[in-house]
DNA sequence: CGCCGTGCATCACTATGCGAGGTAGCATAG
DNA sequence: CTATGCTACCTCGCATAGTGATGCACGGCG
């Protein structure tokens, strides 16, 4: 295993997940577009690599999970943080932030000093 | 395609080759030394991802390659960044902020503001 | 003489993002 | 009444590309 979790070179889906989840409970297709909004248009998980995104996670325990009927529309499955996702996160950002400012240390120029 | 090319994600190998590139001239074995240094030892590129793409790089013009035996060891490929290689840094660079942007904003919660 | 380090190269394995296709409910257009 | 289109979920096959193993070649060291 390298160095920095080869998953997240591009694996962000579970961190950017993870992040719109703090605001609360939220369906799938509602988190695709929040981190659509927040990445201000940049990405959006497509729904091939959402919503196993979300099974893996919810696998993992990281995430619960519930079915509601919507009045309208079909039915909803609600993805709320447990407290091992919140866990997870902080991993996840910690390392979205060292391998960040690794690239912009590389790209920069910047030693080691 | 996606909004952000999808090997950005995890293609951030041509970019960190390009980067340590504009130093000079510098073999394979010796770029993956310096991405590893410059990227404070977060990464370095294994062997089976660094040269493929050294290939990459060299048949899409971005890179000039020459061999030159040594006085001592083997023979090493020494690699010069070309000017279409400068331009494909230029857009790698790009595309590495607005990526990096957008998961910074997702993560902290800032909306379009 | 065998082992290690340098240096380049390629291979199989694996992870995972993407788009397409499928199911389903409801609303609006024709 | 049917077609289209949007929401909402799920799964499959494909492509990309990173990793470690393996191999070749050369030279130094114990």
């Amino acid at each position: 295993m390298g160095r920095i979790g080869s998953q997240l070179l591009k694996g962000t889906t579970p961190l950017l997940v993870l992040s719109v989840l703090r605001d609360g409970e939220l369906y799938g297709y509602e988190i695709a577009q929040r981190i659509r909004e927040r990445s201000g248009g940049a990405f959006a998980p497509s729904e091939g690599s959402l919503y196993p995104a979300l099974h893996a996670l919810e696998a993992e325990g990281a995430l619960s999970a519930t079915w509601r009927e919507g009045d309208k529309g079909p039915r909803r499955r609600y993805y709320r943080m447990t407290s091992a996702g919140g866990a997870l996160l902080a991993e996840h950002e910690a390392q979205w932030n060292s391998f960040a400012l690794g690239v912009t240390r590389t790209v920069g120029g910047e030693a080691g000093r």
